[in-house]
DNA sequence: GTGAAAGCGCTAACAA
DNA sequence: TTGTTAGCGCTTTCAC
């Protein structure tokens, strides 16, 4: 059969540039399935075969089209990433983990970013769906009841992140903001902190660690947290100094301030000491996400670590191993919650 | 034409459970073509019979198989986008200029990074161009000749960015590392500074930095910057701690030091706080890229303005115009450079 | 406004 | 080891 020409009317010739199997197989002398044999099964196609083969590749710079490719085989090599924001390097360290532990196995990431809308989610999901992705890694846990119908019946591989649950659409490689905020409540309790306060975002994690934060004070029989919020997303170092400001004129002034990330906690840092108050003498403050500019800081910053890179790292492995045939029965990854005690608190 | 089953031999049912536009025509008691149609060109069928397909379409959760579309229509709606890392905010920021850009038009970002690695780059452009995307945006110049005749022999649109070229492949957005070096000399020689210190990567965009901040100290008859650099990539705050230590110990002391990014050039704020040393009065210190950390530290920090979110938007604005048919006369984006000048310097 | 036929570039199944 | 045939799901072309 003549390449653009066939049984039926003439049609016109390829108006892509690009060669195709044919080109290859008719330069190399030979058929086109040996062709894609030889391109994806080496040891099936003669060497000399091979040889001829290799060097028209090389000669007609040939791409496989990888489009054909997944639309006969079911499989398109395609991860889809759902991302709340890519302005946040918390979020897209998860998907650095992504990429490293996706790549390996020669699959692509195709990327798209929410605003944190439920709406823009779904939609997005939708997009991704058509490409027909052979796995799925979202940062957060999916709330819209539709979205999750949708991301179950597509039969293919879901892990959520960042986040716990008990009901994971698929699997869940998280950890449970709740438990961050009790063990960051229950450490300043144990260093002799009673007046506490907490600063976060209005967003569903944030809400959670404040929530666990709380529950621990009642539990100690505390005076609830006084409590800030900020509605930037993502936060920002200036937002900390300004909410440590306002912290620091409450009478009675409070002893420590659990900041809902490090963004946040490190501008109350610097506020603190543009401010003369010392921390932690005066003013224990912590944070989470575990920042590398907590580390270099003075004074140190305690946080929660979150560990980001890893949970893209883990997520794209619990695919590769769904992918390869396991049927893991472990749906829940739960990392746990880690405080790095250092100067501050 | 039976789904499933054709002239020849019987073969196995679709293992596919997604439904196709044939369950769907079939549901809608149609063609296959008028549902194509109802979804692309809505106002191409009459509003009775899309109401019919529209609820067929509801009802099957049809989505689009994008693959089959993308290999007859050629055309993909993939943005392929190519960052050296994810794990360097500052690269994602143009990624999600980027993103923001390019979802307007209904397409999608298809992202790989290469690790700053020549080889991996030439790779990850091999595979992406698999997937036979719309147009191209890479975080950097591509430097390999064989790169860029491949990238140049798609035929589609590239955008390189981060960096300036006389020779783009396509187009460029970006500023000039260099331009920035220089800036930044000059700045600080005009200050009154004299004893002029220069910290940076190995990478070749710090290397150009550098290059032209060498320039202009020749160009005024001071000794050569001395200079210090750090294999770390992306770079850190505690490596910035750690070079500026070295750098007091320096005799004559140093009265300015230019750290090629801002994380570098906040640990060396943070270090000189400890040490003692007042910045800016005994030594200045300037970083580049502009970071928000940079504006609430004290001293707020000088640095040069990067507009990394506004690359990444422009480079999918110039897409955009391009696969929308225009024939844009200029190919080079220079954003200049600009020099933030706060306390620190 | 609607539809039939052809075919995009590739791989699965089977045959030789 | 190599080749033939069918067809993935969709859009293009052309006809009605």
């Amino acid at each position: 059969m003549t390449k653009g020409k066939r049984r039926g009317r003439p049609i016109r010739p390829r108006p892509d540039n690009a060669p195709n199997l044919e080109d290859v197989a008719r330069r190399a002398g030979t058929s086109i399935i040996t062709v894609s044999r030889a391109l994806r099964q080496p040891d099936k196609v003669r060497p000399e075969t091979r040889a001829r083969i290799t060097a028209a590749v090389e000669a007609l710079g040939y791409i496989p089209n990888l489009a054909a490719s997944s639309l006969v085989s079911r499989r398109s090599g395609i991860i889809a990433v759902v991302v709340p924001t890519l302005g946040n390097s918390i979020f897209t360290d998860t998907l650095h983990g992504l990429s490293d532990g996706v790549t390996a196995a020669g699959r692509q990431l195709l990327v798209g970013d929410t605003g944190y809308s439920e709406a823009a989610e779904h939609a997005l999901i939708t997009a991704l769906a058509g490409r027909r992705p052979d796995g799925i890694a979202i940062v957060g846990i999916v709330r819209n009841l539709r979205s999750r119908t949708l991301l179950s019946g597509l039969g293919v591989p879901v892990v959520e992140t960042w986040d716990m649950t008990d009901d994971p659409i698929d699997h869940v490689v998280g950890f449970s903001n709740e438990a961050a905020g009790r063990a960051m409540a229950r450490y300043l309790i144990d260093r002799g902190r009673r007046r506490l306060v907490f600063v976060g975002g209005n967003d569903l994690r944030s809400r959670a660690r404040e929530a666990g934060y709380r529950a621990v004070l009642q539990e100690a029989g505390l005076a609830t947290a006084a409590a800030f919020f900020t509605d930037q997303s993502p936060s920002s170092f200036g937002e900390g100094r300004r909410l440590m400001h306002r912290i620091s004129t409450l009478e009675p002034r409070p002893d420590a301030v659990f900041f809902s990330t490090d963004v946040l906690a490190v501008g109350g840092i610097i506020e603190c000491r543009q401010l003369g108050i010392d921390v932690p003498r005066e003013i224990a403050i912590a944070g989470l996400g575990d920042l590398e500019i907590g580390r270099a800081l003075v004074p140190a910053l305690t946080t929660v670590q979150i560990p980001s890179y890893q949970m893209g790292r883990r997520a794209a492995e619990i695919l590769s191993q769904r992918l390869a045939g396991a049927d893991l029965a472990e749906k829940i990854v739960d990392f746990g919650v880690n405080i790095v005690a250092r100067d501050s608190a």
